[in-house]
DNA sequence: AGGCGGTGTCAAGCTTCTTTCAGGCTTCGT
DNA sequence: ACGAAGCCTGAAAGAAGCTTGACACCGCCT
């Protein structure tokens, strides 16, 4: 919204569909980067920070859904919009589940790609970097929390997961909602129990994660 | 599903669809509001404040894009989703810009129209339950109390017979519903009385839970 | 190969919640 | 004032759910 115009990430092999997302996107104002494979956009998203990922869901090697669980995984929320040949059903709950905000389906109208990468724009909370909660921060670019002026390292997941937490303080974190969030959908429910235990170690006291009994988990001093 | 499922208001002047949704959402574990027609579903969405508001496009009256404005126009950011029979793109772009954050081609398949609800609950602020009594005030998705600003945490159950109580204030709940709505039915008529002693106990003075003897008890100042 | 950090699984130990029972206490009717 | 009925609460057993140490596995770097 601003005077730069927000800045899309565009991931696609195909050189053709990437110079006309390019240059549509770029008339309509907005800032584009292109990642030809997974592994490139992955680096990119990180790097740049976009506001909006736009991944198409078949690619050589790491697949879009692929792509978007590992940037899940990795905390980030940017919003995804996913492009797909298929029109079937199950392909397109899958790809919600894998984190997508939102599908649409080959061929499309550019008209229609740009309402929603609007609305997923309008919407998306700014690509925040830094997440704060009492004498809590933590800086999602370089996973690292700080409390108290003591700065802590975290690993992927557990950053992810005190993202969840810290996106939205006083209020229960179910470990279905977690594990939805941060694990792909195989993983034992204890897992979760597991990165509650090493946060709450890593964040030393006052303890900050508070446990609901027969719900979740929530932030609260 | 979770323990206290998201609010989804739906909007549809079709009584049959109308049940399925409601059926369909509520084994999902949501919890279901329907209104059937623009002015109904506005008064609805400003009194219960859904997580999600499910809107059908083509109603009689004011329709789903008209509402979908109002709602927007009222600084209600609550998440929409549209649902309409057709499918030409400019009814598409046009709900997206009237505010919609997401848009389903009827018919659809249930799954999906799950997975995109979810979708658009992930982000929202969570507007959470709140009941209210005197200087007494029940958040019942963490299960904590407040009275006279102190915060009071309480057990599943402690909660829900609160609840149960502050649903109806100033007029008697007698064991037998209590019994039936916070127990399984095998248990003891003397767990009431129980839990009742503890809740006067964490509440404080001065008390609210009064006895109404030979018949049960009953909130009042 | 070997070490290393991050991750997922399991099971035992522990805490908290739930329910029951029984005896003391209060209230009500006579 | 007395007895009966009903209410309240301490103690303790049992259930449910959470926490944590130990361990296996993986990918990565040296």
């Amino acid at each position: 919204m601003t005077a730069g115009g927000e800045r899309v990430l565009v991931v696609d092999d195909d050189p053709p569909l990437q110079r006309m997302l390019a240059r549509t996107l770029t008339a309509e104002g907005f800032s584009v980067a292109v990642a030809a494979d997974g592994g490139a956009a992955l680096a990119e998203a990180e790097r740049s920070l976009p506001d909006v990922i736009v991944l198409d869901v078949a690619m050589p090697g790491m697949d879009g859904l692929a792509v978007c669980r590992r940037l899940r995984a990795k905390g980030m929320t940017t919003p995804v919009l996913m492009l797909t040949a298929r029109d079937a059903v199950p392909d397109r709950v899958r790809g919600l589940q894998a984190g997508a905000d939102d599908y649409l389906v080959k061929p499309f109208a550019t008209e229609e790609l740009i309402a929603r990468i609007r609305a997923l724009t309008r919407r998306g909370a700014p690509a925040t970097e830094r997440l704060q909660f009492a004498d809590l921060s933590l800086d999602l670019s370089t996973r690292t929390a700080t409390r108290g002026g003591r700065s802590i390292e975290l690993s992927g997941r557990e950053s992810a997961l005190l993202e969840l937490l810290l996106r939205d303080p006083r209020s229960v974190l179910t470990r279905e909602r977690a594990l939805e969030q941060v694990w792909d959908d195989a993983a034992v429910p204890n897992v979760v129990d597991r990165y509650v235990g090493r946060l709450r170690r890593k964040l030393g006291d006052p303890p900050l994660i508070h446990t609901v009994r027969g719900v979740g988990f929530m932030l609260r001093s």
